[in-house]
DNA sequence: TTTTTATCAATATAAATATATCTATTTAAG
DNA sequence: CTTAAATAGATATATTTATATTGATAAAAA
C-alpha cells in the first residue's frame, strides 16, 4: 500500500504552497469557485501532475470536470503551514534588511506579525520602524511574556548571531529565522530555518557561468 | 560506468559551496595548509562523505591520512562558481532591502560588484547608497554599457517587477536575482534565480506546527 | 620493518522527489 | 440516454540526491 504519509510534507511541495495560495486567492477575489490543476499548473508554469501532487497533502478531492473547490483548497494549505492563526514575532538587528523585513507587511498574510525590533544600538532605542518599536536586548524576556513571541528573526552582523540565538533561546522562543551567514547551535528543540543569500548567489553564479559556455 | 558529469553540480552541493570555501579562507588564514574531509564535516555539521561528494566535483583529490590541499580546494571552488572574476551588478529597487543589499559589502567576496541602484523615485536620483548613485530606470541602457553589468537585481514591487525585469532584458541582461514575488517572464536564454521569503517562511511554519504536534 | 589508523576513492544502496501512464469517474454535449 | 472529453486518483517508473559499504593508500606508531 502506498498511502501518503501526510505528515511528513516535502520541503519543495512546502515552498511552492505560498505560490498556489496567493494563486489561489487571486482567483477567488475574482469570484471562481472551482480550480483544476490544469489550470492551476499553466498560470503558475508548473506541470499538472506536480499540482495534483502538491495538492494530495490537503487531504481533498477534486471533482473530475469540475476541480478543486478553491475556498476549502485555500483554507486547507494554510492550515497546513499554520498562517491560519497569526505568530508574533520579533526582529533582532534593525539595520538596513532588518527594517526591510518590519517594513514589508506582507508577512501577515503569511501568518507572521513582526511585532518589535531589538537593536543594540542605543540612539534606536524607543523609535520605531514601521509603526513597530525598538527595544534593547535585555528587554526580550518581557517582550516574550507579553506577546507570546514563538519565533525570533535574526538579523544581526554574523559575529553577534550565536549571541542573540542563545539570547532568544533562554527566552523561550523555540523558531528562529536566522538570515546571519552563520550556522547557529541551538538545542534539539528549537527549529531553525536558515536563509543564506550566498546560497543563492552561488546557484545563480554557477547556471551563469554554464550560460555562457554554451 | 558511474563517472561523475561534472559539468552539472547539483544544486544542494552548490549551495553547500559557499560555506565551505568561507570555512576554507578561515582555516588558510591560520596557516593550514591540508585538510580533511572529515574535519571539515565535523565543524561544518555535515557528515564525511557528503563534504567528499561535494569536493570530487572539484575535480581534485585528497591524500589518505591527509587531506585536500586548502589553496587548490579554495581555488576551485571559487572557479566553480565563477567568483574569481568579479560580475558587475545593478540593483533595481533601492528601498529598504535594496538598501540592504547595497550596503552589504559581503557580496564582493562572493565575485558580486553591485556598482549602482535603479529607482523610480526622483527624489532618490542622484544620490548615493552605501557609495552608490542611485539613477533613474531611463539609465540602464547606459550603465550597462559602460560597466559591463551581468546581472539584475530585483527589488522592486511585485507589480513593477515584470517591468523591470523586461528593461534588463532589453538592454542585454542575461542574469536576475529576482526577490519579488512573482514569477518572471523572460526568455529561455536570461538566468532567473528567485529569491522567496514566503517559500522559506512556509517551510519555517510548517516546521513549527509539527514540532507542536510533537 | 610491520602494524595500525585515518582517510580517500569507488561502488552500491536507499530515500526522496519528479514525471509518466493508465483507469475510473463525472459532467456536459449530442 | 448515450457518448465523448476532461480530470482525479492510483500506480509505476525515472531521476536526483543522500547515505552506506568496501577496499586501497599513505602516514604515523609500534
Amino acid at each position: 500500500m502506498t498511502q501518503i504519509d501526510r505528515q511528513s510534507i516535502p520541503v519543495p511541495t512546502l515552498r511552492r504552497m505560498p505560490a498556489y495560495c496567493n494563486y489561489l486567492k487571486s482567483l477567488s477575489v475574482k469570484g471562481i469557485v472551482y480550480v483544476s490543476t490544469t489550470a492551476v499548473a499553466n498560470d503558475l508554469n508548473l506541470i499538472p501532475i506536480q499540482v495534483r501532487k502538491d495538492f494530495e497533502y490537503t487531504r481533498l478531492s477534486g471533482k473530475p470536470k469540475i476541480g478543486y473547490n478553491l475556498e476549502l483548497l485555500i483554507e486547507a494549505i494554510e492550515y497546513i503551514l499554520g498562517w491560519n492563526k497569526m505568530s508574533n514575532a520579533v526582529i533582532a538587528g534593525v539595520g538596513n534588511l532588518g527594517k526591510a523585513l518590519l517594513s514589508y507587511q506582507g508577512f501577515k498574510n503569511y501568518g507572521l506579525d513582526i511585532i518589535a525590533g531589538i537593536d543594540q544600538d542605543k540612539k534606536k532605542h524607543g523609535k520605531e520602524v514601521a509603526g513597530r518599536k525598538v527595544y534593547p536586548p535585555e528587554q526580550i524576556g518581557v517582550l516574550v511574556k507579553e506577546n507570546k513571541i514563538g519565533i525570533g528573526i535574526i538579523t544581526v552582523p554574523a559575529e553577534s548571531a550565536q549571541l542573540m540565538a542563545d539570547l532568544f533561546v533562554k527566552n523561550g522562543i523555540t523558531a528562529l529565522w536566522n538570515f546571519a551567514p552563520v550556522r547557529l547551535n541551538v538545542p534539539a528543540d528549537v527549529v531553525v530555518q536558515n536563509e543564506n543569500l550566498a546560497s543563492s548567489l552561488a546557484v545563480l553564479s554557477q547556471r551563469i557561468k554554464q550560460q555562457k559556455e554554451k
